[in-house]
DNA sequence: ATAAACCCTGAAGTATACTCCAGGGTCAAG
DNA sequence: CTTGACCCTGGAGTATACTTCAGGGTTTAT
């Protein structure tokens, strides 16, 4: 169980020491431990805590909301099991939506990619929106 | 086929009128007429324009990447069938790593729910990261 | 014809999420 | 014991995505 400096957790993460710094002063990231001089020691947990973030945030969640969904047990005392089961049954409501918005644009962007041909042609007719709405009939370039 | 104004269309996606002018401006939606008067007139393509916008963004699409997914179109003769493939053939591999991680935070989220009694008592022991560890064992509150 | 509700442009202001200093300490190697 | 790579704090600067404001025109109802 060895502990990672800010720059090898950064590294890690694929993030800069500076964003860890700044999702530290956030409340949502923190070493748990300092060395003896003064520096930042994360541990495999925080390490994880990290990868969460991260996680979250790609798929379009703020920092705050992560936060939220951090801290459910940050005030325990305050925090009821009722509360807790509004919040996830609520979040996970919101994944929900956001995986069914994805397969749409997913499917929209593979029916352009089937349809382009892939050749050198111009590629007047192969457009996103088109693909939202004539998901049935087969389009091809300059068709 | 009627069309809207700007604060209808506004309304009609829950934005705000400010957001709308200020996507035109981006280059993401433009109004398809313009009345006498000069007022915005937005189609049904324009607002189909949009609701993909809005898809997008709300999972974790920025602004520029959406506009580089709408405009593969925009300058068709610089566009060849070949860039289009390989464009969308990244943003779909994006898009099913997103889907992923919302699967995973969403698993997460299902075990704290089910877990969770709902009742309330301090919800100690509910926490989404001790969830996305021990997916094995059922944790219950204050157990 | 005038008030209320809507729209226009251009520019400045704000929130979020970083990113980059300045000035200085820590630590392993030579 | 010093050089280079790393770390520290506090604060200023930047990019993105809006939001608000100032000053003014348009539309609809009365």
């Amino acid at each position: 169980m060895q502990s990672l400096q800010i720059g090898e957790l950064a590294k890690q993460a694929g993030i800069s020491v500076d964003t860890l710094r700044f999702y530290e002063s956030k409340g949502l990231v923190k070493a748990s431990e300092r060395s003896e001089g003064g520096y930042r020691l994360y541990s495999q947990a925080d390490s994880e805590r990290l990868n969460f973030i991260l996680q979250a945030k790609k798929v379009g969640f703020s920092l705050k909301e992560i936060q939220q969904l951090l801290t459910l047990d940050a005030h325990k005392d305050q925090h009821t099991c009722n509360e807790v089961k509004q919040v996830t049954g609520q979040k996970i409501e919101e994944i929900e939506q956001k995986i069914h918005d994805l397969v749409v644009i997913k499917q929209a962007l593979q029916h352009l990619h089937q349809a382009c041909c892939g050749g050198p042609e111009s590629a007047e007719n192969c457009t996103i929106l088109q693909s939202l709405q004539q998901t049935k009939e087969a389009s091809t370039c300059n068709g």
